[in-house]
DNA sequence: CCAAAAGTGTTCCGTCTACACCCATGG
DNA sequence: CCATGGGTGTAGACGGAACACTTTTGG
């Protein structure tokens, strides 16, 4: 088993944060212009180094509370970055964390604060280092768990119509679902709760709102769509 | 974007290798006593760790190779594990990486010589630090992982019978499988052939002996079982 | 009154599942 | 000759995919 401590070199650890929103039927990323070297004026990740007395779930959540100033947010690992030049400053080691979060409940204030912007994922630009790497791999792993886990509605404000979940499913997996289908589907699901609420912002007729029970979700947690 | 460099701590980062061997039907796993302190005595994953001029791969596939002699090994990033007091002795950062081996291909004085046996994956003790939870995620991505890609051969020296093959499957998925349905199934995948060879071995009739056909597979890359 | 989005069922087809018996051979 | 593992087909259930029209109402 490994052999121990003396003498193994340490390395800087930092996270990157993947952060997804979604709005105007798009799935968005929220990046932005460097502002140090090596790389300014790159677009990149928002991240930070890990720091001695945190864990590494830990300094994402605060990277993220940093820039967002929201906590409590789904989040995931998307993996280890490690590749020695990865960083052309000095090596550095970098754990991804995907984040996804209901643009609305973003203050639009901090875009200019932290210089960032929300970007279309089908328009990104060239990221920093290996940065587009991660970011396809946190949409790999979001299009392959969308389906077994209840992620979209972290991407919808807590009210949502059929449409705009239907919209989220669509960004996220790239392709156009039929409309009585997946309301034929939502309908089997106890947890996606139909509210006394309509939505007459996007349409005239007005729209049901619909609700994400967490609770009941909990209690049965077999997930399928 | 990230505070830079200076005044920001190092850590030591690790691998751990959670390596996956089939034997008898069963799916193991190769682990040892640790012979260091701390936890000495207590069964561990065998790991090491990142020297500044590897990659995380590397380190992987180097622990990988001094413990098993083997090379070009299917491996496959785990996730990072970061808990501030996840090792007794100092802070550790640790990723953890899963191979899939062919039990026949490992030199059996191997095992003594780095004090590590087979494990039977539903008889494992208690292991150090986290690597329960690490072997636990491994088990979990193997499982989803088996039925979208042919991971399965790895585990099975280069030619085998559909019965074993089917072992594999019902190990890591926990289940009994229907032998004609796994067939058939099997049947519709091209690149898995049929070779004139027969074992002998573990059936008096004598069982067609199957390969895996890695070219074909890699032409005409949609996997399903 | 019309444009724009909401809402609603049925049919078809392919896929998965359940299920039982004969074959070949070494000992 | 028999115990052991190898090998084979069919019918019914189920789930996914395709598909078009009516409703409501704000402007």
């Amino acid at each position: 088993m490994t052999t121990y401590y003396n003498e193994h070199s340490k390395v800087l650890v930092s996270v990157d944060c993947i952060i997804f929103g979604f709005e105007n039927k798009k799935l968005k990323l929220l990046i932005g212009k460097r502002n140090m070297d090596p790389g300014r004026g790159t677009w990149s990740l928002y991240g930070g180094f890990v720091e001695q007395n945190e864990s590494l779930n830990d300094a994402a959540n605060r990277v993220l509370y940093q820039l967002t100033g929201l906590k409590d947010i789904y989040m995931k690992q998307v993996g280890a970055f490690g590749a020695v030049d990865r960083d052309p400053g000095e090596r550095v080691i970098s754990i991804a964390y995907c984040a996804l979060i209901n643009v609305k409940d973003y203050d639009k204030a901090l875009l200019e604060t932290h210089q960032v912007e929300w970007v279309n994922i089908d328009e990104l630009p060239v990221l920093y280092s290996d940065h587009n790497d991660m970011v396809k791999k946190a949409i790999t792993l979001l299009r392959r768990r969308i389906s077994s886990e209840p992620l979209s509605f972290n991407l919808l404000p807590e009210m949502f119509t059929l449409t705009q979940l239907q919209h989220v499913y669509e960004a996220i997996l790239g392709e156009t679902i039929d409309k009585r289908n997946f309301r034929k589907r939502i309908k089997t699901v106890e947890y996606i709760e139909k509210t006394d609420f309509v939505d007459k912002v996007t349409s005239k007729r007005g729209a049901a709102l619909y609700r994400f029970n967490k609770n009941a979700y909990l209690t049965d947690s077999t997930f399928k769509l």
